[in-house]
DNA sequence: CGTAAAATTGACTGACTTCAAATTCGGTGG
DNA sequence: CCACCGAATTTGAAGTCAGTCAATTTTACG
């Protein structure tokens, strides 16, 4: 019944994290029309402003979601990983408040805006999990925005790098030590409200101390622990513990993609 | 059958904006079972790491969601105003990921979270209300990562006072050029990740330029046009449009709660 | 290879911070 | 009504973290 490789499995996995679904409602989730959508480099998702027509779940690649400021500056809101749904906050809106886009090639399943408005409510146990994934997606944010508001550049900055590490063990698609990071310094400088050169002096810096090792687009932390105490990173804000557990064989199967 | 100042009523309104409920679903809101609840000034709402056991509607004062930070740092993630409900977001998960306190004095009305639980996915126009309002509380999260991230002192402060004003006209609660802001500066800097001493120049020279005059607890924004300009301030990130506007005459009456 | 984008480096600047002291405010009790 | 006291605000001077500008080197990729 359940394909392995279904498009739609990732969100699937991610959802039952929040909470326990039934056969019935799997099924339900993997049964959801979706048009798969491939978009290069750079490519928008939503723009702000915008009526939502679809919801998308990240299959491949990463995403960001990002305000322009009226001086012309731009602020990195929040980082997506596949499995992620990219704009569930704007899905149940009237139109989207901020920008969504890919930050190297990426695929996308849209789902209509309808069908995930219907399997929210007619199937409640759905509609918690969905709901929670934007309840984490806003703790995310409040994270973000005391990161920005509290640290300095060092701080800032490891507590970025642990994040990402961490969600993305989380999500079962690496190690948090040593994890692909395709995103250039400029986009890091406006993720963290700071210039690309001072991100450069940054990053070197932490390098230049044993605790990280950059090559390509890749993230080495040598030192997890080290980092983490600069970064006063507690994932606590990431709810894992929230994880239903109940991760039937059939979809575990699934855990590696892609 | 509905009371005039029935204390749900301000939770009813602000629901209302965000979807259509039918008289059903409003009876059924102002069914809701609370206690109401008296907090002095810098009480705590709810606590990080906390397990929630309800959902908090403030009804009369302010109140201002806040996270501590290993340094002893302090950023003030939202304000809030009669009418919010307050810990929407930790109420469908586990445990708290951040503090919440009130300014001066405050009054809530306690629901047991089962109870807006219930009726979130009994009644689904109820439960999109909710959920929106989880929503444009993320869209203002969103707003203030940026605010904080991206603009400099005069800029974010404007926008701070931008918001303030346009949110308490918008809850029928006041003008958006003349309202009661009951924060210190020192406040008001942890909200703006700025500190309290350039808070007060800034502010001052906000005053000195006649955009504004602080009074008391209160302020006045002279020059509503100018400051919004300063800010970059565009409500659109608040969903004022989402207003369902179906606002029945007998709930209208209390619009001019507390 | 050649080229454009990204990263790195250096010198200088400035917005905001820090520290510390003075002043004003707001509530309270004599 | 006024004197008092702690909290909040205001002021000044000096310091710093991060920004700016501009040039150079490295990398990615056709």
């Amino acid at each position: 019944m359940f394909q392995h490789s279904h498009a739609l499995a990732p969100m699937l996995r991610k959802l039952m994290r929040w909470a326990p679904l039934d056969e019935a409602d799997q099924r339900a989730v993997l049964a959801l029309p979706y048009a798969i959508r491939t978009l290069s480099r750079t490519g928008y998702v939503v723009r702000d402003g915008s009526a939502p027509t679809h919801s998308c779940v990240l299959l491949s690649g990463y995403a960001f979601r990002q305000k322009l400021i009226a001086n012309g500056c731009r602020q990195i809101l929040a980082i997506h990983i596949p499995g992620d749904i990219v704009d569930l906050q704007n899905s149940f809106l009237d139109r989207a408040d901020h920008n969504v886009q890919v930050f190297t090639g990426a695929e996308l399943a849209m789902v209509p805006v309808e069908a995930v408005r219907d399997i929210a409510f007619r199937r409640s146990a759905v509609g918690l999990a969905l709901w929670r994934e934007t309840l984490v997606d806003g703790s995310i944010q409040r994270q973000w925005t005391a990161n920005v508001g509290q640290r300095n550049a060092r701080e800032r900055t490891s507590h970025f790098l642990c994040e990402c590490g961490y969600r993305l063990e989380f999500a079962g698609l690496g190690h948090r030590a040593r994890f692909n990071l395709p995103m250039t310094q400029e986009d890091m400088a406006d993720a963290l409200g700071l210039t690309p050169v001072h991100i450069n002096r940054t990053l070197m810096s932490l390098d230049r101390d044993g605790l990280t090792t950059r090559r390509r687009n890749s993230m080495v932390i040598h030192d997890w622990d080290a980092l983490a105490t600069i970064a006063d990173f507690d994932p606590g804000y990431l709810h894992p513990e929230n994880d239903a557990k109940v991760i039937p064989v059939a979809v575990t199967g699934i855990a590696t993609f892609p």
